[in-house]
Parts: structure tokens; C-alpha cells; sequence
DNA sequence: CTACAACAATTGTATGTACAAATATAAAGC
DNA sequence: GCTTTATATTTGTACATACAATTGTTGTAG
């Protein structure tokens, strides 16, 4: 649906139709994945997580590592790692020469997970991207990087 | 910055790479909307809010027409109604006609308040617009709206 | 060696999001 | 008229976000 629609607004400018479409479009995109990982009892932040900590392969992160990565940089990610700790999708140890930092490792029980989430996950991604051409994705992506610069 | 070094990650399919882009650079939108916002002492979210009342002409709206307007659909709009009418940015009466509704207005206080921020927020889209070129904006709009259907 | 700055993570608080359950009122069916 | 169903909003709970303050540890300057 057209985002002027979405939003049962006449006239915008293109300007603010823009940014509006972007935040509704993520939403929407967090959305599905949100429901594609809801049957795991997992959030999104949480996957996430998850997969920046499989990326280590086998060595552990620390919390400042995780954050940089992060997708939606400012979570709180002691939180979200509380919760996978909870969960025994990840462990957190204190790290013996810097007992400021953390090191916090993906179990076998996650990477078990996201073994069962990743086909999931990329045909949602692969689904989105359908809708258009291999081109236009090439230029989407680029002319997003150049609206945060 | 292109995506795949903001998330430090060598390679990934363009499919991810797309669905990944869009949420960070609305997550980008949103925070620099939200730093614009925050001297004002008002969330984006009150601020959608906000702008729909005023959409509104004087007619006063019911919780479930803000709902089906919000960019964000699934917020709870009555807790944000309370922060605004805390602030008296809006007021809220039970519906005569229908008691299980409530009739929203947006005040003076509040018209003001958008009065003050509308050229700021224009100035933020415009900002981030013109970082492309004007059929690029209609392109990227067209293409956002076919990724939804 | 001690005080102090720098660093890494945790904790606290307010706000927002997602969803389910509860409350209150109105409308419909008998 | 009374019960049931539908509608509109509110409330409760768990999670996430944003940001400030605190805690504990390490490094360093004197």
C-alpha cells in the first residue's frame, strides 16, 4: 500500500514521505521477523545477540563488542544477555586478565537455534527482496547509505 | 557509511543486506528526529500523536482513529494520551453520544508546541531528502511501498 | 603506595512496544 | 427486560530503548 494511504493523509511533501516510508517500511520488516521468531520464544534484539556472538566463532565477546555490532546500538545489551543466559542460549564468564570485561560465549543449545532460524530467516529475507528487481536492490541499498551520510 | 562496515560484518547476501538497511537507517531517522524533539521534552511517538489531532480540524478524535494512523500501530495509545494530556497538550472527555469512547483534542498549548517544531522537523526531512536527487525520492518511495505488499 | 582518572559493565528510571486480559458500555436476540 | 455478543478503552506484564548514575577494576601520576 502507498505510504499516503497507510497514513490516510492527502498531500506530503516527498521529503517527509521519504522518512515516513523508511520507519513504516522497518517496522513492518521488524514485524515479520518478530513473528517468524516468536514460536522460539526469542526477540528480535535477542537474535540479534545471537548472531553476533556466533560471528566470534568460538572466541567470546564482550559487551562493548556486542553493542558496536548491534543493530539499534543504545539497547541495553547486559539486559538481553541476562536473558539469554537465562535461557542457556549464551554464557557469560568473567574474563581472567581484565576482570572489568566480560566474556560471553554462544552455547551449543544456540547455535543449535539458529541453526533451526536461519532458513526461516532467510526466506523472509530472500521474500522482501523479491518484490524487486536485483538492480533496484543494488541501488536501494546504496541510496540508503547515502541518506546517513 | 555502507551497511556492511557499520555492521563490521565482510559479507552477506543482498537480501539481508536490504532488510538490514532499512531498519538501520530508520532507526538513524528516528533518532535524529528524537534529538530535534527531546529540548521540547516530547517523544516521537507524542509528537505523531500530536500531529494527527491536529489533522483532526477541531473534530475531535476517538482512541482507535489515532491507532489506525500512528506509523507505529501497535503502541499503546492510551498511555501516551495520558502523557499528553499530563503535559495539557490534549484533553480527553468521555464521548456523550457513545460512552465507550473517548473524545481527543488537541489544545491550544499543543497547536502551539507544533507550531514551534513544525519547521524544525521540515528542516530534518528536507536534510536527509537531499541527499539524493528528486526522482531518486520518488523512486525510493515506490520501491519501500512495493517491499510492504 | 595512594589518590585519581579511565574503563567496562551493571543498575535505575522513564518511556515505548507487543500482546493478553479486564472493564465498561452499547446493541442484538430472544 | 434479560442475556449474550460486539465494541472501545484501559490495565497488566514482559520486553526493549534511551540515558544517567553507580559499582568495581585497572592504569597512572605524583
Amino acid at each position: 500500500m502507498k505510504i499516503e494511504e497507510l497514513l490516510k493523509t492527502k498531500e506530503m511533501p516527498e521529503a517527509k514521505k521519504l522518512v515516513l516510508n523508511i520507519i513504516v517500511t522497518a517496522n513492518y520488516l521488524s514485524e515479520k521477523l518478530a513473528e517468524i521468531l516468536k514460536p522460539f520464544e526469542i526477540s528480535s534484539q535477542q537474535f540479534n545477540v545471537l548472531r553476533i556472538l556466533r560471528g566470534q566463532k568460538g572466541k567470546p565477546a564482550n559487551l562493548s563488542t556486542i553493542q558496536e555490532r548491534m543493530v539499534t546500538k543504545m539497547s541495553n545489551t547486559t539486559r538481553l544477555v541476562d536473558k539469554l543466559v537465562e535461557k542457556n542460549l549464551c554464557e557469560r564468564i568473567v574474563c581472567p586478565s581484565n576482570r572489568r570485561k566480560v566474556e560471553i560465549r554462544i552455547t551449543f543449545k544456540g547455535l543449535e537455534l539458529l541453526r533451526k532460524l536461519d532458513p526461516l530467516v532467510e526466506d523472509h529475507e530472500q521474500g522482501i527482496a523479491s518484490k524487486i528487481n536485483e538492480k533496484e536492490i543494488l541501488l536501494l541499498n546504496t541510496q540508503l547509505n547515502e541518506l546517513r551520510n
